[in-house]
DNA sequence: TGTACATCAGTGAACGCGCGTTCACTGATGTAC
DNA sequence: TGTACATCAGTGAACGCGCGTTCACTGATGTAC
């Protein structure tokens, strides 16, 4: 329950509560759920026990709020990007699909927002993903792919391009369609399954995606 | 330009109109692309060059719509699950992703409607969906891949319910991300894209994916 | 073939509701002297 | 240490707008005789 406050004016100081990061860390499962048009900024708020004034004094506004989102999770995979193009391991494209697995195994709903929110429609959101985060995480990604596994090399019949849409691809499906998937084929999405999955594709990958 | 009628009371009837079709047409990328929540009724009417008010006569209300569109998607991929699981080719798997391919090739807005209005929300959407499609859709899909190829088989390190993942991710894929990835990686969503990007699975899969 | 009438296709205006945003206001906190 | 005051964190109520839905209404069409 998040207590209402009895009396107006300024509330005295809580230790260790920070209004700001509680509204961010509700919002971004709720808005890759139902989808940011379908969230009102109401019941984020009563979730983060807070006033929907309180997006406008931290954000501005929704829009705002939408865009911190996107920073903090292009600053988690960009951390994980470069922690992986500099480990310069036998194999590194293993290693990025592991690392990218590991993540969003951590924040399984950001695969969803990013499609949700960022790839269909044209709006800041996605000039400041393309601009921020896919521009240059693709580069480094392509040079990756590019001097595949520091030894092997990409199997020449495939385009890298697609394939590197391809690992993408299959890395992030099980996240978007688990609310459907998760029943049928009967999994849930914890750092174990992450773990799981991540042997999975790159078993695939070995085999299919690298000369032999 | 959606001409609008001059005078009240029922027009006069036009041939080769179809307005109910019409609405349907015009729905299905639209909603794919902004999400249903945030395509008006009054904008897809618009679109369609007709009055909001007919949605609730054709279609009762907006989730009627909606009803109505997963519908005809869910016709259109079964006849084909159907078709290739009666061919009996010694390849079923890759007619299987070969004949997806070229559906939603032929309308490239159903991996993201289904992925938007269905795949993250529990709604009467969803049911339907798991009801009417998923689940008999899958359980033909299981059978191809149990006896693959009919004569070759899934390399058995590989778990069969996360294979079957995998392939509608990774073929799905550059049909959700295109809007971003499109640019990119340089790509159309036209059916010639839709055959080459089949070949480039179908080349994985048959390494990565069958016994050897 | 002509007439009367039920049905059909579709409209236009209005409704109430929930939304994002704004803003005046408040009392706690930090700072200067 | 005490006091005065600027700033800070946050609220509550109100706003105008666009939404989905409803409904009375209309003239064209199809049908029965």
């Amino acid at each position: 329950m998040a207590k209402r406050s009895p009396k107006p004016g300024r509330p005295p100081a809580q230790q260790g509560v920070d209004r700001r990061q509680a509204l961010l860390d509700v919002a971004g499962p709720l808005i890759a759920r139902e989808g940011s048009d379908s969230v009102s900024l109401r019941e984020i708020a009563r979730a983060a026990g807070v006033t929907p004034a309180l997006v406008a004094y931290y954000f501005t506004n929704k829009q705002g709020l939408l865009m911190a989102l996107l920073e903090e999770i292009s600053g988690r995979v960009l951390g994980m990007v470069d922690q992986v193009t500099q480990m310069q391991s036998a194999s590194v494209l293993a290693d990025f699909i592991h690392g990218y697995l590991t993540v969003i195994g951590r924040a399984p709903w950001i695969p969803q927002f990013i499609v949700r929110e960022v790839l269909s429609r044209e709006t800041p959101l996605q000039r400041k993903f393309i601009r921020d985060f896919s521009g240059p995480a693709l580069a480094r990604v392509r040079e990756v792919v590019g001097r595949v596994g520091g030894g092997s090399q990409l199997d020449d019949e495939l385009d890298p391009g697609l394939t590197i849409m391809s690992l993408i691809g299959i890395s992030v499906f099980p996240f978007i369609a688990h609310p459907v998937l998760g029943r049928l084929i009967g999994y849930e999405l914890t750092p174990q399954f992450s773990e799981r999955y991540s042997r999975h594709v790159r078993h695939i990958m070995a085999q299919g995606v690298l000369a032999r």
